[in-house]
DNA sequence: CAAACGTATAAATACGTGTTCATATATCCA
DNA sequence: TGGATATATGAACACGTATTTATACGTTTG
């Protein structure tokens, strides 16, 4: 039941984590995929984004396993790796609707 | 108990909040003030950081209400403004510890 | 008021990074 | 095998931003 403070490592370990998080297009990229496997076609085309965008941010996902690609074919269909992450953000998006109530 | 997606504006609202915590520097000055508050020059002393930058720091977690900070003399001392954030980060905390155990 | 302390701001710089354009790799089909 | 589709990679650029240095603002105490 201790709360202790993460090491400078782990801090750093973690920001690396919500930096990636901390785009835009990477968090719409999630969100989307959070709902259903996806190709990167389809993400590109649901989110208007060029394919070579999308694919170069599903590379750092990747990197930072926050994502996780299945081929299927010619597709490959990503979908959220972790489920902290997956958790996370849905509890994220819950949490920014009630923002807005706030105040 | 839906899990609707978030709107393309709250997407980059929440990313805005991801964004500040994803540097190593601001992570640190908030896991520092979650214990409690803390003044500025307590933090940069402690962290190891120049005053000037911890301030420079404080004011985007200020302006993104993610800090605040109470006058007490000369001092400022600087909390967690949001119930959220610091369960948040209470969270974050416990799961980096986790993700080293992990594989 | 003036000096001292604590904090905030301004300008400048160095660096990372999101995006685009072009091209490569991989898989399927005729 | 060759063409078509789907995805990935590489180079280049524009832009934001973390950090430093110097200075200003605000508060307390002689």
């Amino acid at each position: 039941m201790t709360k202790p403070i993460p090491s400078q490592l782990d801090t750093t370990i973690l920001a690396e984590t919500f930096r990636l998080l901390g785009d835009p297009t990477r968090l719409r990229i999630l969100f989307f995929c959070l709902e259903a496997p996806r190709s990167v076609g389809d993400i590109a085309a649901s989110l208007d984004l060029s394919q070579s965008l999308v694919s170069h941010h599903l590379r750092l996902l990747r990197g930072a396993r926050l994502v996780r690609g299945n081929r299927q074919a010619k597709q490959i269909f990503y979908e959220l790796a972790d489920q902290h992450v997956s958790g996370m953000l849905a509890d994220m998006a819950h949490h920014v609707c009630e923002e807005h109530a706030e105040e």
